[in-house]
This record gives structure tokens, C-alpha cells and sequence, in this order.
DNA sequence: TCGATTATTTTCGAAATCGAAAATTATAAG
DNA sequence: CTTATAATTTTCGATTTCGAAAATAATCGA
């Protein structure tokens, strides 16, 4: 469902009250005139997407803080207790889904067993849709990418690159190297068959 | 300043061409007139708040991706080596927010450590939009929400559920109780921003 | 309470958006 | 080339938004 600018309505007023402002004020940061956004407030007229972008700039936040939908998102709670997750493995990774069960988002999140240890030339890059986050939880990981030298991440660091870019784990360290990852795709794509597909 | 529809005209004409769809058939997924998608793509018209967000949800991606693809599509990698984050502290949870320099991201990772070790019942709930994902990292974590038991985490265990519901972090163990935690925004949104008006 | 000042809402006209239908352009088949 | 069909653009009228100015409401000091 489009976004309503109804929303908005309750919270500009929340967010101007809060701070003290006068419609006057609000006036001058967004370059709204002072009757649009009486009426705005009012529920009397609904915004152009040019004004939206204007309001919220003037006050400071994103759009999402004005829309603040919640909307579509299920209010499902999963849990996955350590060692739970939905396994399967590859030649170089072994993955455990965390929380696979959780309906209606384009994002999903693994705890990975690095266990290549060295990069096979013949090998494609792994390459997908989205961004990936990694932390290290154990070990030494080496992230190699098509484009830039390699990366070596110890145990805390944590990276966030773009998945289209070609890119290979090797575990570097002398024990177990173990990854948390959060792979956020755009649009309605599952999770869990992407890093299937790699 | 505010953004302006013309940005996403060649965005959507390029999306469209990729796909190889009709401004028929784009009409059909969005809902939106295939005389004012044509107008649009022309830069003879401006969108309305809703149609741009009707557009968005039709094809499937994020807000930000139709304004500033550049953003959306960044090619760049960023890291957090350990102890490296943005740190900001609440009185219950000090915050060190990881690869907060990403651009264009509509989520956001952080390593949290709880300091609460009671719940506060005139505290009001942390409630924001998104959803939330968090993997425990050390110590014992009791996840308090208003609207179901408490439930308790332990090393290794994770857990998403949606932010909109009021919900609170307590630390239970004997030592320090680490978190990461991945929260996820829908269209487009500054993350950090969310984090710290709650 | 009164009057003055400040803050908000309403009125009203100019300008813009939206979609249905008509007009134009592009593509294909014979 | 000609005709038929598909795809896109333009026209046009109903509806809506925006902001200046007028009207109303709220606040405050004496």
C-alpha cells in the first residue's frame, strides 16, 4: 500500500511540539509555507513528494521517521538458539540460517564456517543481488574481491561491501574461522536460495 | 534541494528497459497510469508523495534506490576493525555503531552492550520502525516486550522480531552482556538516526 | 476583563498532477 | 510499400496542492 502522507501528519506535529517550534519555525527550516503545513497537520491536504523530501530535510530526519510506518511488517517474533539454525553446506562454507523462519523479509541472517583455505583460481566469484555484513566471530578471515586486494578481518572487525562485487572467504588463521553474516537484498528475493545459488 | 522527480525519471526509464516491461505492463505493477508514467519518464511531470512510493513498492525496490541510485548502488566497501565504531551511549545500552560510513544503506549494524540490569516499568518501551535482529556475544540477555513473556538469550542464540512492538534490553548474567544487533529499515532511512531517538 | 501580540486555521486563486481518451510514432507482417 | 497492431506521447478536464492574505484562536500583561 503507498504510503500515506495522513501518517506524517501526528508525528511533524509530535517532532514540532517537542522541539519547541512554531509552525512559523517550521516554516523557515523547510521552506513550506505555514499554511501547507497547518493543513498538513490538520489532515487537510496530503504532500507533494518535492514538500515531503523538504520537510524532512528541514527538520533534520529521514522520511522514514515522518512516514514511520511499521506498516508490512509482520509482528512475528523466531528465535533460533545456538547450533538451531537451518544448516546446509558448500566446498568452502558451511552455513547455519539463523531465524530462517521469519516471514516477509528481504534480508537474512547466518553464522558461517569459513573452510577454504586457499583460493582456487578456477573458481567463479561468488556474486549476488545486495549488501553483506560480516563480523568475525573466531578466527581470521581473508575476504577476496575481483576488484581490490585482499582483506584480512580478526575476531570483532566487521565489513559491509557490495554483494555484486565478485568475492571469496578463505580462513586464514590456525583454528576454526567463524563469521556472523547479514545479507540484505532489495525487493522480494529469498534469502536463504541466493546464498544457496553461490 | 529537496529531491526532485526529474532524478528519478531516467532511473525508472533504465529499470524499465532492463526488465524489458511496457509502460503497460509498469502500470500494471504499480497502479499508476501509463499516461503519467509516460509523462514522468519525459520529465513532464512531477510525482505525488504516494504515486513515488507506489512506484517504489511496484518494482520492487527501495525509495532511495529511484532517487539516488548512486547511494543505493554504492560500489564501495567499508570496515570497523574492532573497537573502531561510532560510539554513542543511553542510559540503559552503550551503542558502537559498525561501517557506519556506508552510504545509502536502508539498515544498519551495531555492537551493543547492555548496561540495564533491571526493567524500569515508568520507562517508556523502545518502539521504532524495522526490524530487529540480534545475535548475543557474551553474557545473558533477557529480551522484555509488551506484549509476551520476557525471553532470555545466552551466548550463540538469535532472534528478529519486529521494533514496532515496545520492547526493552536487560543484561541477566553474572559479567558483561554483548550484543550485535542488525536493524533493518524498509524504503529509504537513516538508521543511526532511529537508533538514537529511542 | 481588556487589548495587544502571537500562533494557527481558513479562504481563495494560480499552478500542477492524474488518468481517460485521442493522436502520434514505432514495429511487424505480407 | 502498405496496412495492421502495438507502444508511447499528447490533449484535455476534473481534482488537488500550494502559498498569500484574511479570519480566527490562543497567550499574556496590566
Amino acid at each position: 500500500m503507498g504510503v500515506d502522507t495522513v501518517d506524517i501528519a501526528s508525528r511533524v506535529k509530535a517532532l514540532r511540539k517537542k522541539n519547541g517550534w512554531r509552525l512559523h519555525d517550521l516554516s523557515e527550516k523547510t521552506g513550506i509555507s505555514v499554511a501547507t503545513l497547518s493543513k498538513l497537520e490538520n489532515g487537510k491536504t496530503k504532500l507533494n513528494f518535492t514538500t515531503v523530501n523538504k520537510l524532512a530535510q528541514g527538520i533534520g530526519v529521514a522520511v522514514t521517521n515522518l512516514t514511520s510506518p511499521g506498516l508490512a511488517h509482520t509482528k512475528d517474533t523466531t528465535m533460533t538458539l545456538g547450533g538451531g539454525g537451518v544448516v546446509f553446506e558448500t566446498r568452502d562454507v558451511d552455513y547455519e540460517v539463523l531465524c530462517a523462519d521469519y516471514k516477509g523479509g528481504n534480508q537474512g541472517y547466518a553464522k558461517l564456517s569459513v573452510k577454504a583455505r586457499t583460493l582456487d583460481p578456477n573458481l567463479p566469484w561468488h556474486r549476488h543481488p545486495g549488501k553483506e555484513f560480516i563480523y568475525v566471530l573466531k578466527g581470521i578471515l581473508v575476504l577476496h574481491t575481483e576488484d581490490r586486494e585482499p582483506i584480512t578481518l580478526k575476531r570483532g572487525d566487521s565489513l559491509l561491501f557490495d554483494s555484486s562485487i565478485g568475492h571469496h572467504y578463505i580462513s586464514a588463521g590456525r583454528g576454526e574461522t567463524q563469521l556472523l553474516l547479514s545479507l540484505s537484498l532489495q525487493g522480494y528475493s529469498n534469502v536463504i536460495e541466493t546464498l544457496r545459488e553461490n
